[in-house]
DNA sequence: TAGATTGTTAATCGATTAACAATC
DNA sequence: TAGATTGTTAATCGATTAACAATC
């Protein structure tokens, strides 16, 4: 089996979210001038187990050299392609609140191969003011937005709860991916995939973590013992 | 061994991982006046099966009653007491550009048990201007912010070129927690939690399952035998 | 060649799932 | 009691890790 048709159907989910992270420390060692590193180098900047690395990047194809390791520019190039990154993604941004308007501004985007082609608001008050060097659209504008720009990723800045609203209208102008920063569970389609960011989330984390912490500090005897 | 020291000890990652969305999904069914629910509810409602739910509240102990199901205000509690969530955390945003500055005026901290004690920023022409509410703080503030008012957690919203040194300045101070927004790996001592939302990650593992869907509709006769 | 490091194998570990005994 | 649903067990599945043969 070819490198392309194994990343077309087998990589295993756990690897493919850690790619953007390879990437991510490849592009800052390019950056830094450095043209070649070993899996050793990589993963300590990446921040995980070199084997772990290694075994990701075995789904890819084999783009190393024994005995020398990777050179940057080639490594990052192929994990790019097998994300789908060597084309511009357009992606359109709804819910023009702090954390939409603050979305929309982010230069992060373009910068890794991601193309702000719209911002939208059902608010019609907001409707037609300029956001980042955009104008608001209403949401009626979405079937034209998949049609004309081929809009493939929908970003959901809204509250909760017009969340699913929002989802649902995504999905019924043909929009199969999508970016949900609302804290609420979407209802979608099978062949539709959803990717949550929560900092609620992440917060009541790592708040378990604190209070285990503290937690730990006054164990009784008994629980020691165990 | 008690509820209470399982709780403790080990509860896996995977499970921590998703009881902030049981959480959120309980609160969703309190508000539309739900007082009890089953497991293969609750599971719906947080998009995960029936037996993960039974099997992830397990770790915290027996709240359900055999035949009935879960009282949701109760296995709320119980959720929002593994997490931590009985006490109110004190947090700090570091970096007050567009994300920075949308996240203080973010309400959601408030609502969920977290406490923004203060926004700061390391530019001089910053610091003294007032955003949502907070006037922004110098870094070297971060001292006084563990000692007095007991910060815990500290969520970088810095460039990916200042986050390491806010990360350093942040575990120097003592805290233990820190949300990363910036698009890069940290380095912090192994006692220190880091959890990372990147929305250029993300989107780049939505491109990933975008550009396979398109992938599949072109698949050689060679690739499909396999 | 000698030294270094990849790519892969096999073992381990942890998470998920299905099924059902316990029990309200 | 009969029906329903939890909490737990055991089997399965997938991910991680260590080790090393392949090879530059």
């Amino acid at each position: 089996m070819s490198a392309d048709v194994a990343a077309r159907r087998g990589i295993p989910d756990a690897s493919v979210a850690r790619l953007p992270v390879y990437l991510q420390a490849l592009t800052s060692l390019a950056e830094r001038g450095i043209t070649n590193v070993s899996s050793e180098e990589l993963a300590a900047a990446a921040g995980v187990s070199s084997a772990k690395l290694r075994k990701d990047l075995s789904h890819l194809g084999s783009y190393g050299v024994r005995g020398v390791g990777y050179e940057v520019d080639r490594l990052a190039f192929e994990i790019s392609t097998a994300l789908g990154l060597t084309q511009d993604w357009p992606v359109a941004i709804i819910g023009m609140g702090n954390l939409g308007r603050a979305l929309a501004a982010y230069s992060g985007f373009a910068t890794r191969g991601f193309n702000v082609v719209a911002v939208l608001d059902h608010d019609e008050s907001i409707v037609g003011t300029v956001v980042a060097d955009h104008a608001v659209r209403p949401m009626s504008d979405l079937d034209t937005l998949v049609r004309e720009d081929k809009l493939a990723i929908g970003v959901i800045a809204t509250p909760a709860d017009s969340a699913q609203d929002v989802a649902d209208r995504l999905v019924a102008a043909g929009v199969r991916s999508i970016l949900n920063f609302a804290p609420c569970v979407l209802d979608v389609p099978d062949d539709v995939v959803v990717r949550k960011v929560d900092m609620s989330t992440e917060l009541q984390i790592l708040a378990f973590h604190e209070q285990r912490r503290s937690g730990e500090l006054d164990l009784t005897d008994e629980e020691v013992a165990l």
